[in-house]
DNA sequence: TATAAAAATTTGATGAATTAAAAATTAATA
DNA sequence: TATTAATTTTTAATTCATCAAATTTTTATA
């Protein structure tokens, strides 16, 4: 049945490409999310970002942002401070650690990223991620 | 960057997909990986399985199995006894409970499936199957 | 036949994710 | 303006996942 392939697979596609790219963010200390909060922080230049913000890039749910948040504080890799506009929400930021410890692993990360996605030529990746689009559709 | 979108957008999905399959199933107090296994078990008819072989169809590590079959044994769901052949391995099989269980929670999770992959056309639902499969290759 | 190596599973420690509820602040409404 | 509702984040409890090491049994080798 194809419906249900495309449930199984899905999944077992996400957990194997976490899984190919956790392992070479091991030797640095980072988790795959750690390191995903770190990207969309450098994404959103100077710009602080909010929680809710990076939540809504994530794959996760909140409760869960501020514990990755709070370890990659441990590691001053980012830093916290209230807004001042809306003192319920919080700034984040990276800190200059957080951008040198991005700039040592990209290319580490670019290779296997590259690594992963070239057994698909340029036109199965465009089809690839538009189908995807159309998948996340909520109904 | 195309690599890049591809490895983000397909964690993403798993994570949505898996969101959305893990919700119709709280009711009944099962988490999708215990689920799978339920029908993994189904699967395999009326021979046992072992831990190995359950894992390998898994998305997951092999000691994770073992507690999502503790669990399983728990609600009598699954029985688990050593093999006579090779008394390293273990024999699980569904109990009637398990397959009753499965029989409820079908449908819901059939229609659920349905509901997904409708937004795809058979013929995009085989390319994007193809394509997982090309992805999977190990290098 | 000892001894070592490999295979299958389990256990314990630790870290990560989810849920539900709480806390703090802001917005809406009567 | 007082009260209620909604927003944003945090906390605590629980469950789940992962790693490394341990256990038990089987296979290979000297």
């Amino acid at each position: 049945m194809l419906a249900r392939s495309l449930i199984v697979e899905s999944m077992r596609l996400g957990q194997f490409i976490s899984d190919e790219i956790s392992c070479p963010l091991h030797p640095y200390g980072l988790s795959i999310q750690q390191f995903n909060v770190l990207r969309i922080l450098r994404g959103c230049e100077e710009k602080p970002a909010s929680l809710q913000y990076i939540t809504s890039r994530m794959i996760h749910k909140t409760s869960n942002t501020t514990r990755i948040v709070d370890r990659l504080l441990e590691k001053k890799l980012v830093d916290r401070k209230p807004c001042a506009e809306n003192r319920r929400m919080v700034e984040i930021n990276i800190t200059k650690a957080g951008l040198k410890i991005l700039t040592t692993i990209d290319p580490v990360i670019d290779k296997k990223e590259n690594e992963l996605s070239s057994r698909l030529s340029e036109k199965e990746l465009t089809a690839l991620l538009d189908n995807y689009k159309k998948l996340f559709v909520t109904l």
